[in-house]
DNA sequence: TCTGGGGTCCTAGGACCC
DNA sequence: TCTGGGGTCCTAGGACCC
C-alpha cells in the first residue's frame, strides 16, 4: 500500500507575519490580496470573528476596526522565501516529495515501518516549527485525496492525523460532505446532490461508470482515491506550460501610455519567470479589462495573441510584442482596471528552432538577460529595468500595509533592540 | 470609493487529413 | 433512392486547485 502524507502550513501567510512579530501571536490577522482588494488569508482568531475568505476588504472594515484585527498587504517575497525554508526542511525527511503549492507538500513515506509513521510525522512537525517558526499539520492516507481529508482533521486536532485504517475511513467519510473533498467544489457537489449523493462515503460507494459519465474521468479518479486506490501520483516538478503576469491598477486608467508602461512591467516579470525555468515562449497573449463591478461604466474586455517568429525569452522582444498587441486592442473612451500578459507555447530553451535566414551568431540577448537577472537577484528586484517600464509608475497597485521583506532585502532586515 | 492572481486538466466540436 | 471509416490537431469553455 502506498502511503502519502500531506503537509500543510497552518494559516501560512498569517504565520509568516507572526514569525517576525511575536506581538501578533494571539491577535487576529488578515492578509490582503494584490491591490489590497480581498482578504486571502486569516489567522484562526480572524476566522473565529466570522471574517470570510476571499471577500472584498472594504466590506469587512467595520469588524476589523472593532476587534483591532491586524491587517497586512500581501508580501510575496517574504512568503515565497519562508515557503522555500519549509520545503527545504521537509526534503530532509523523504526523497519523494511534491511541492503542491506555496504552503503544501505531498510526501511519500512508504519506506517507513507503518507503526512508526505517526511518531515520524510528529517529529517532522516539531522540526519544521523549530527551524522555520511555521506550524504545520500533517494528514496521512493511502491516497492523495484521503491524505487531504486527514490533513483537515489534523488541523482541528493535534496536528497529525492518520487515515489509513478502513475503520477510520468509514467513520470519517460517513459524515463528510462531498464539497469538502479535494477536487469537488460548488458545481460538482450540486450535480452530485441532484444524484442523491451528499456524503463522501456515498460518492466512494457509487458506480464509477455513472460518476465518470457526470464528472468525467476526474470525478472517477476521486471516487477511486476515496476507496484507497491511489491513482493520482506524486508529480515531478514540470516546467510551466503557460506563464501569466497581470495586476489591477491602483486607479482606473484611460490613457494608453500608463497601461503600456504597466504592461511592460508585467512582461518583464513574466520573462524573468520564463528564463528561470529555462524556457522560450512562442506566443504572447495580451488582454485589457475594465472594472466589471462598476455597472454604470461602459465595459470593454479584449485580448489578442500574437505568434513570435522565433521562440524567445528576451524581455526586449516580448515587451515589443506586448506593445504591438496592446496597440491593436486598446480603445479610447474606457476606464481600464487591469491589463496582463500570458506567455504560451513554452518550449525548453534547448529545443529552440532558429530561423534559417537569420544570423544568430552575434545575438547577445541571452547573455544580456542573464546579466540582468543576476544583478536583480543579488541587489533586489528592479535594480536594472527597461526604459519601457517607466520610473514613476503611478498606475501601481495599492499595497498600503506590507510588512518588511525581512529575509530577502538587506535594508529591511529585522531590527532587534 | 473600495471587489486578487496565478495555474491545471478534461471534453466537445470543428477543421482538417487519408 | 442510395454518400465510409478512421484519425489528428486546435480551440473554447467549464471545472477544479491554491
Amino acid at each position: 500500500m502506498k502511503t502519502f502524507a500531506l503537509v500543510d502550513c497552518n494559516n501560512f501567510y498569517a504565520s509568516c507575519e507572526r514569525v517576525f512579530d511575536p506581538s501578533l501571536k494571539k491577535r487576529a490577522i488578515v492578509i490582503l490580496s494584490n491591490n489590497d482588494g480581498c482578504i486571502v488569508a486569516r489567522s484562526n482568531e480572524a476566522k473565529a470573528l466570522g471574517i470570510p475568505m476571499g471577500v472584498p476588504f472594504f466590506e469587512q472594515v467595520a469588524v476589523i476596526k472593532k476587534y483591532n484585527v491586524a491587517v497586512f498587504s500581501s508580501n510575496y517575497q517574504l512568503y515565497g522565501d519562508m515557503s522555500q525554508r519549509v520545503m527545504d526542511s521537509l526534503r530532509l525527511y523523504t526523497p519523494d516529495m511534491e511541492v503542491y503549492s506555496i504552503d503544501e507538500a505531498f510526501l511519500r513515506l512508504d519506506h517507513l515501518q507503518p507503526r512508526n509513521l505517526y511518531e515520524y510525522c510528529k517529529t517532522i512537525r516539531a522540526k519544521v516549527l523549530q527551524w522555520t517558526g511555521i506550524p504545520v499539520s500533517i494528514g496521512i492516507g493511502p491516497s492523495k485525496v484521503l491524505a487531504k481529508i486527514a490533513n483537515n482533521i489534523a488541523k482541528k486536532q493535534t496536528g497529525v492525523f492518520d487515515l489509513r485504517s478502513q475503520q477510520t475511513q468509514d467513520e470519517i467519510l460517513k459524515t463528510l460532505n462531498v464539497n469538502k473533498i479535494w477536487g469537488i467544489a460548488g458545481r460538482w457537489s450540486e450535480r452530485l446532490r441532484r444524484m442523491g449523493i451528499h456524503k463522501a462515503s456515498e460518492l466512494r460507494d457509487a458506480s464509477p461508470t455513472i460518476i465518470r459519465k457526470h464528472l468525467s474521468v476526474v470525478g472517477e479518479r476521486i471516487l477511486r482515491e476515496l476507496k484507497g486506490q491511489s491513482c493520482i501520483n506524486l508529480e515531478e516538478i514540470q516546467p510551466r506550460k503557460s506563464i501569466m503576469s497581470s495586476k489591477s491598477f491602483g486607479n482606473l486608467l484611460t490613457k494608453k501610455a500608463p497601461i503600456e508602461e504597466a504592461l511592460a512591467n508585467y512582461a518583464a516579470r513574466a520573462c524573468e519567470k520564463l528564463r528561470k525555468q529555462n524556457s522560450r515562449a512562442q506566443a504572447v497573449h495580451v488582454f485589457v479589462q475594465t472594472n466589471g463591478f462598476r455597472e454604470t461604466d461602459k465595459q470593454y474586455n479584449n485580448g489578442l495573441t500574437c505568434t513570435l517568429t522565433t521562440p524567445t525569452s528576451d524581455t526586449r522582444l516580448i515587451i515589443g510584442a506586448a506593445k504591438f498587441c496592446l496597440s491593436k486592442i486598446y480603445k479610447q473612451g474606457y476606464r481600464y482596471k487591469k491589463t496582463g500578459i500570458m506567455l504560451t507555447g513554452l518550449i525548453p530553451a534547448s529545443l529552440e528552432q532558429k530561423q534559417l535566414f537569420v544570423d544568430f551568431t552575434h545575438c547577445p540577448g541571452d547573455h544580456l538577460m542573464d546579466v540582468v537577472d543576476r544583478i536583480n537577484k543579488n541587489h533586489g528586484p528592479d535594480t536594472l529595468f527597461f526604459g519601457a517600464q517607466g520610473v514613476t509608475r503611478e498606475w501601481k497597485m495599492r499595497c498600503g500595509s506590507r510588512s518588511p521583506r525581512y529575509t530577502t532585502q538587506w535594508n529591511e532586515l529585522l531590527t532587534v533592540s
